[in-house]
Parts: structure tokens; C-alpha cells; sequence
DNA sequence: GCTAAAAATACAATCGATTGTAAAAATATG
DNA sequence: CATATTTTTACAATCGATTGTATTTTTAGC
């Protein structure tokens, strides 16, 4: 069987292949009636177009990696809706990859990106990501860069969309307190992530504006899983007494302190009130239903995919180190309504 | 600034691009020394192999595309878990690609692939996907398909990898009969969808293996959403008052016919039993918590990656239609846990 | 030290599409 | 009808890497 190149399009009709790939192309240098006849022998013979050879040749592939720590998160799958939106409107393809919070895969994943010549990625780093060594190739490939949510410090060429979390982290805390709790302990995420700091001092914020204590023995570090929740609710009821609020670094960690609540047999609210962060599908479904903060992914990720299409298609010049910010808003729910 | 390709590091060297080439294909043709001189070289000009050549030339990408209807249900994502991990073994770079459930999508999603000369192909069809004439191409360019999963029928260059879901339906309905159901229902999923056709044949089986009526009143028909659930059970007892088991094509729908039925005023399971199919996470953690068919995704996933690349570096001849089956198992929770 | 064999490198074509420019064909102008 | 102008098509280089073959260099053997 052929396989149906432009050129054997062009032998087949006895013209030239530059022509065959203008008038694929649609170009107004080739007259209607060639165009036709063109269009016509190309669907005959099934011809594909080689994007390898298209994207070689033009030195642009319309198309941009975007990295997520896991797609089967609820926050991430909806970032990558709003990419995708975005994306699509424009014309761009979007490749989607998952680090599974390893540095390793991350960096693999970016080296082979850049070896396939995207145009741009979007990235939200992994929690073992600390610095941007292997970011570092996009400034040297020119390769627009975006951070969204999850980023880090110092990388001067790239943008970001982030969320506000010292204030998603403010508000959580503030809304228990209003709730009438006095001890309220905070499970925070990995340190090296600037998203699980800003939380916690949004944390800290609260309390000390409204006087209540706020020392190490009521923050924990977690490793964001429901385990960890499990785990750590005990821990914390050892050491603290009489805590009676858990403001969670994410939803599975708040799932994971409930159930520990429950074994433990402790009600939830009124016992002790939790507000987790994320607004995971599964926040609205447990029982009681968990009050959370919302990110708004789809908004993120369009914000996020925008800003990096107006780098690779840039007017101006390179729009570097632009920040925007959105505000996160809380969901109340069952598990903080306390009477 | 340079590009630095291969060219440039010749010229640079003075030697030609070939032997640079080979130096970096750590090819037995080229001496160590030189070897060792181009690596320098390349690794100071900060070198990157250009995929997009490098696949042109060799006409092979190393890379396999993945389409499955949403990354986010739980089961596909899993499944894309089983695929990277089998691809990574032997080399291969994963294209994600999510149909959203729509047919005019997940042709756009085959035609990029193809034109991105992908090595093979890997599918879990959308619930608009009546037919294959869109999969055709894949025969067409000689490009291995396999789908897993959901699948359809009639496509006779391809392989699959599929679970037993006839007998998950008749086992999750015999569990509910062994629990002393009587009168059972079941939410079934789109029926142009094999895997849904199964599940309620399964379904059939079961109740008239137990000489129990199984008829139209008992099978309602939903689009695999929790609000579907939700309104069918209100559906059911009103045309069907007695019902005491239901036996739901997913978990999604499962849920939202549990809170359809505390919104009715109904306790599960002793009012009503349920049981879904898919074994979401979810699934574990709501109360109660619910009986369920898992599919054990990750072995779909590698074994199903394991043929397609069987399929791409074929020793012997195209292994064509060659079909392997899972079964699936239950896993017994509260919502059918009658006393 | 000289030829034969082996090792290392250079040359050149190729993958498929794109694109600037030259050439040819069609149309317009006087 | 001859020339100028415009349209259409052909030629040829290019993108960056790979690879079969030819050539040169090195090593071996006597």
C-alpha cells in the first residue's frame, strides 16, 4: 500500500508537491479548479497529514504539555477542563502528563516536552518538586512557562495563576472560630510547597487576630493522605485535649480526620467541627457533608492556559513573571455547623 | 542564541553530523574518545534531541495515544495508572486523551493521533460511539488498536482487553438475591455500550436463574449520572412499590439512587439493598458504605498496553481480534448487608 | 616497511511538509 | 498582435536527525 504523501498526491497528478501543500493548506496562490482536483485525489488515497514533518518544518507544533501531579484528582481534572477549553478555542492540543508527585517523573516528563517541542507548558509541580533546576531548560529552549496553583519561587520568566490560599486558609479557620471554636488545630501539607505554607499562615492569621493559641502542638504535618487524617486526629487528641476544630491542608486529610473522629467516637460537628480545602466531589457526599474551600479549577486552568497562549503567540514582548490571583470562597457545609 | 543541533556540535567539533549522531545513539560505530568528546560538547551547547526529526526519519515515535471518556472516573484513571506503568517498561511515551463522553471528539482526538504518527492506539470508547468508522483509519495507517474496556464490536484488526461484565451483573444480582431480595431492579447504562448490554443480561440471568420477574418495569434505563439515580428510585416506587434490592450499572448512579432513597425516607439497606459496579473510592467511604463490582482497572490497563505493544514490535505476524477477559469481583459492603 | 583487514569517520540521500523565488501560463493593455 | 501584468505552477532549499555506503585512518600480520 502507499503512503499517501504529498507527494505521491503531486506524482499522481502530474504536478508539483508545492503545490499539492498549498492547496491542502488553502492557500490563495493555487486557482479553485486545482484546489478541487487536489482534495479530491488526497481523500481518494487517504492522505494524513505528517504533523512530524509540518511541525519540523515550521518550527511550531500548536501544542502544549500541561503537568498535574495525578489526573484523578478532582481539583486537577478540572483545571484540565478549563486548559482544554482554552486550548481547543485556539486551535492547540494539549498533552496532559502526571508527575505522581515524583521529581523524577516530573523531570522526564518535562525533558521529553521540550524534546517534542511543545510551544508551552503549564505545570503544577509535584510535592517533591523544591526547586526548578529542570524548569530551568524552558528559559534556555524558550519555552513559555506557566505555573498554576502549585508553584514555586524564583523562576523570573515564567507566570502563574495561583489561588489566594493564605486567605482560603484565613477564611476556614475565621469560619470556625465565628463557629464558636476556641481550640482549633491545623493538619498541614508538605512545607516546601508554597500552597500548604500560605494556608497555615493564613491559619496562623486567624487565630492570632482573635486571640486564641496557635502553637506547634496544634499544627501537624501531613502527607495529604486519608490516612494521614486517620492518623493524626489520635495523635492530636493524646497531646491536646480539648481541641474542637480541625482545619484541614485538603479534603482527603479532613475524610481521613472524620473517620478517625468517628472511631474514636467523637461527633462531628459538634464535638469537634472540620473544614477541609478543595471542594472534592466526595466533600458533598460523606456524611456529615464536609465544609470546604473552593478553588475553582476550571477558572484556573482557563486563566492559567490563556495567559501561556498570549506568551507563545506574543504581540508584545515576553510577558515575564505575571501574577494573578484568584480568591478561593468556602463552602459551609454539615461538618462546622455547629448549633 | 545557537539551537544546538546536531549540526552546530559537528561544526563546532569539525567532524560530521553523522558521527554526532551516532555518538549520541551511543552507537559501536564511533570511537570512545570521540564519543566522549561530542557528549561534552553537546551537554555545554545544552543539546536536546529534536523528537520531531528524530521520529520523521524513523518513521516511529515511541509513543502510544490513550482516549478514554473522562480521566476523572475513578476506573479510567486507574486503568491509565496499568498502561503508564507497562509503557515505561519497554520505553513508550503516553498521550492522554479524554473524549468527554462525546463521538465528534473522540474522532478529532483519533484523527491528531494518527497525524502525530503515534505507534499505537489504545481506546475506551465514549457512550455516543455507535460504530468505528472513525477507527477505521487505524487499519487504514497500519496503526495497532486496542480497546479496553468499553469496546465495540465488529472491528476485526483489533484486539481488547475486556472484563467479564455479564458475569459481574449476575453476580451482584445473585448477592442481592442471596440476601433475601426478591424483587430487584436495575439501573442500566446507555445501551448502544457492550459493557452495559452485559451487565443487564447478567442481570437477566440471575433473576430468572432464580425464577424471580425481571421485567420492563424493573429496568430503567440512565445516563450513568448520580442525579439520574436520584430520580429513578422516586421513578421506581411509584410504578413499582416493592421493590427491595437495586442493582445499578455504576457507582455514581448507586449513590445518587441511596440518596434518593433517604430523601424518600427509606433505609438502606433493610428498606432496600444496593449495589453498583466499578468500585469508585467513593463508594468506600459513604455511609453506608456500598457492595460494589471491582474491576481491577491497573490489570486492565497493563495487560491491555501489554497486547498493543505486542501489536507495535510484532515478532510474528498481526495478532488480530484477539480478545482476553477479565472477571471481575464483588465487593461486599453495607448497603447490602441485610440482616 | 608494506599490504590486508578492521575500525572510524565522512558523504549523501532520506523522512514529509513548507516556503521563497524563478519560470511559465493566463490575462490585460494599448 | 506584442508587450506588460497578473496568476498559477515548478524548482529547490530547508527543518534536524538517521543510515547505507564510500572513504580514510588505524591496526594487524608478515
Amino acid at each position: 500500500m502507499k503512503k499517501a504523501t504529498i507527494h505521491e498526491i503531486a506524482r499522481s497528478l502530474n504536478i508539483d508537491s508545492s503545490t499539492v501543500s498549498r492547496a491542502l493548506n488553502d492557500s490563495p496562490l493555487v486557482k479553485k479548479a486545482t484546489k478541487d482536483l487536489i482534495l479530491k485525489k488526497a481523500r481518494e488515497m487517504g492522505y494524513k497529514r505528517n504533523l512530524l514533518a509540518s511541525n519540523l518544518r515550521r518550527n511550531k507544533s500548536n501544542t502544549i504539555g500541561v503537568i498535574v501531579p495525578r489526573i484523578s484528582r478532582h481539583f486537577f481534572s478540572s483545571t484540565i477542563a478549563g486548559i482544554e477549553e482554552a486550548a481547543y478555542k485556539d486551535g492547540f492540543n494539549v498533552i496532559i502528563c502526571q508527575s505522581l508527585e515524583q521529581l523524577n517523573r516530573e523531570q522526564r516528563i518535562v525533558e521529553n516536552l521540550l524534546q517534542n517541542r511543545v510551544d508551552g507548558i503549564l505545570i503544577s509541580v509535584s510535592m517533591e518538586t523544591l526547586k526548578g533546576s529542570h524548569l530551568e531548560q524552558c528559559a534556555v529552549t524558550d519555552t513559555p512557562l506557566v505555573f498554576f496553583d502549585r508553584h514555586i519561587k524564583d523562576l523570573p520568566y515564567s507566570g502563574q495563576v495561583l489561588i489566594d490560599d493564605f486567605h482560603g486558609g484565613f477564611v476556614a479557620t475565621e469560619h470556625l472560630i465565628l463557629k464558636g471554636c476556641k481550640k482549633i488545630a491545623h493538619f498541614t501539607g508538605p512545607k516546601n510547597l508554597e500552597i500548604y505554607k500560605n494556608r497555615l499562615a493564613g491559619y496562623r492569621s486567624a487565630m492570632e487576630e482573635h486571640d486564641l493559641e496557635n502553637n506547634g502542638n496544634l499544627i501537624l504535618p501531613s502527607s495529604l493522605m486519608e490516612s494521614d487524617g486517620f492518623k493524626l486526629v489520635a495523635k492530636l487528641l493524646d497531646t491536646v485535649g480539648d481541641v474542637d476544630g480541625i482545619f484541614c491542608a485538603n479534603d482527603l486529610v479532613a475524610i481521613g480526620a472524620m473517620k478517625g473522629l468517628k472511631a474514636l467516637g467523637k461527633t462531628i460537628p459538634d464535638d469537634i467541627a472540620i473544614v477541609g480545602f478543595s471542594n472534592e466531589p466526595i466533600s458533598e457526599i460523606i456524611e456529615p457533608s464536609l465544609t470546604t474551600i473552593d478553588q475553582n479549577g476550571e477558572s484556573i486552568g482557563r486563566l492559567a492556559c490563556e495567559m501561556l497562549l498570549r506568551q507563545i503567540t506574543r504581540t508584545d514582548k515576553m510577558i515575564r513573571n505575571k501574577t494573578v490571583v484568584l480568591t478561593p470562597k468556602l463552602i459551609e457545609r454539615e461538618s462546622s455547623n455547629r448549633r
